[in-house]
DNA sequence: TCTGGGGTCCTAGGACCC
DNA sequence: TCTGGGGTCCTAGGACCC
């Protein structure tokens, strides 16, 4: 998918179609999650700090916070879109996947293109997003040739083409070379795919280690004969926070554990499974990180097992220095049976939780409801589903947008308005069935 | 006002077992 | 009476991906 989140922001607020988005953390510390195209032509990356994309991009920049849920019911979409005609995806990421569809076995390059404008066209009208798709001999060529299909583009690399174009590009673009494998080859003077794969495989593995430099070294001969194979069931679940300001006490740690042991703990019973190794995840304030593991003698759900044993595995930043970022992970994940060897014991358990109630979190202690904030989803009786563009001094401006509804007015409103409620942000990519009925029949020949 | 959050995989040392 | 080899599990750190 094409610049994926800042689309689907541009989808559901049509008012920021044509407008430089970045979506991201808006914190001090906040990087960028993602960048309309608009907002690249002023050199805004993803992964860049938010405060030196948004200094790039100037004051038309639209700085927004990311709607995880949404962006996860449009992957979803895409995905069942794309399944209708490729059945096996191995997914990347919310926006990203491989597919080997057994019907281009053999196939000229222009049937391969025609297959792929099929699958954009359907996407398009299923979704209204707009992707890429590149298709090659293998996992390493297709992923080349989807990121020189952008934006909006196919691009099918032919046997015939492959090794001119793989010799010219850069070594960090082979999918496995980043910045550590990318500065050792530059040391060494080898800057293109070409020089990479002009060495031996023992020079390879000298350069990049005995596992990594080899398998890396076949892919730069255009040698890839990796499958494409649905997803394994995930081996971690973890959730981590960096701090507004680095944190410097073990008490303040240990406070912050509650809600990200939380967190990590709400998706692990999502997911179903249980966990027996527990990981603290501490980052320095010189990035540097450092772990912190236990594994019980049983997998568990429990929440209070998982989080004290995370409380246990805390470094005192007196001794390790301030901590910007603390991070939980569960893993050894496997179906723990729900039977009990001890059913008494457990009910008097259960008892004492009904009596008592779970522990405050931080979150039920602060006394007044979370402030409107920019990006927040509203309801309004009179003018429907909007997004807040702006807040503060007592008033708030919304615009009442959605998908469906096509570009909105805005309007202001003081901050205590009655009617004016939180909405789910979901309901900003709705399509009304008959809109998609229409557009379906327009774009019928 | 430097550098998020959620993952996978690899390396390497030590404990422990046969 | 001084010491092999293979295997698994656990822990910690780090590279890399989107």
């Amino acid at each position: 998918m094409d610049a994926f989140f800042a689309s689907v922001e541009q989808l559901t607020r049509p008012t920021l179609r044509g407008r430089p988005v970045l979506v991201g953390g808006l914190g001090g510390r906040g990087v960028v999650a993602g960048a309309s195209y608009e907002s690249r032509v002023y050199g805004a990356r993803s992964a860049m700090p938010m405060h030196q994309a948004r200094r790039m991009v100037g004051a038309s920049a639209v700085v927004l916070p990311p709607r995880g849920v949404v962006y996860g019911v449009a992957s979803r979409r895409v995905f069942e879109t794309v399944r209708t005609l490729v059945p096996v995806l191995e997914q990347l990421s919310y926006d990203e996947a491989f597919g080997e569809p057994a019907e281009l076995a053999g196939a000229s390059a222009d049937e391969v293109d025609e297959f792929c404008r099929v699958v954009k066209a359907r996407v398009l009208s299923e979704t209204g997003l707009v992707s890429s798709i590149g298709a090659g001999s293998g996992k390493q060529l297709a992923k080349i040739a989807s990121g020189l299909a952008k934006p909006d583009g196919i691009r099918v690399v032919r046997r015939d083409e492959e090794r001119s174009l793989l010799d010219g590009l850069p070594v960090r673009r082979l999918w496995g070379i980043g910045p550590v494998a990318g500065e050792k080859l530059h040391r060494l003077g080898v800057e293109t795919i070409g020089a990479f794969a002009a060495l031996t495989e023992t020079e390879a593995a000298d350069i990049l280690g005995g596992t990594v430099g080899p398998a890396l070294h076949r892919l730069a001969r255009g040698i890839d004969d990796r499958p494409v194979a649905e997803n394994a069931p995930a081996k971690q679940i973890s959730a981590e926070s960096t701090f507004p300001a680095d944190l410097t006490t073990l008490d303040q740690l240990r406070e912050a554990m509650g809600p990200i042991g939380e967190h990590a703990h709400a998706r692990l019973l999502k997911d179903g499974r249980g966990a027996r190794t527990v990981t603290v995840k501490l980052k320095k304030s010189d990035m540097s990180t450092l772990t912190r593991s236990a594994t019980l003698p049983y997998a568990t759900t429990d929440a209070g097992t998982l989080i004290a044993t995370a409380r246990r595995l805390l470094l005192d930043p007196v001794e390790v220095g301030p901590i910007r970022l603390l991070g939980v992970g569960f893993s050894g994940l496997s179906e723990v049976q729900q039977e009990s060897l001890f059913p008494d014991l457990d009910l008097m358990a259960a008892d004492d939780v009904a009596h008592t109630g779970p522990p405050p979190t931080v979150t039920d202690l602060a006394a007044t409801p979370p402030a409107w904030r920019i990006g927040d989803d509203v309801l309004h009786p009179d003018y429907g589903h909007g997004w807040i563009q702006g807040a503060g001094h007592g008033v708030m401006t919304v615009r009442f947008e959605t998908r469906a509804s096509g570009p909105g007015q805005a309007r202001t409103f003081p901050d205590d308005t009655p009617g004016l409620d939180r909405a789910n942000p979901v309901d900003s990519l709705d399509w009304p069935d008959y809109v998609a009925e229409l557009a379906r029949y327009q774009s019928t020949p």
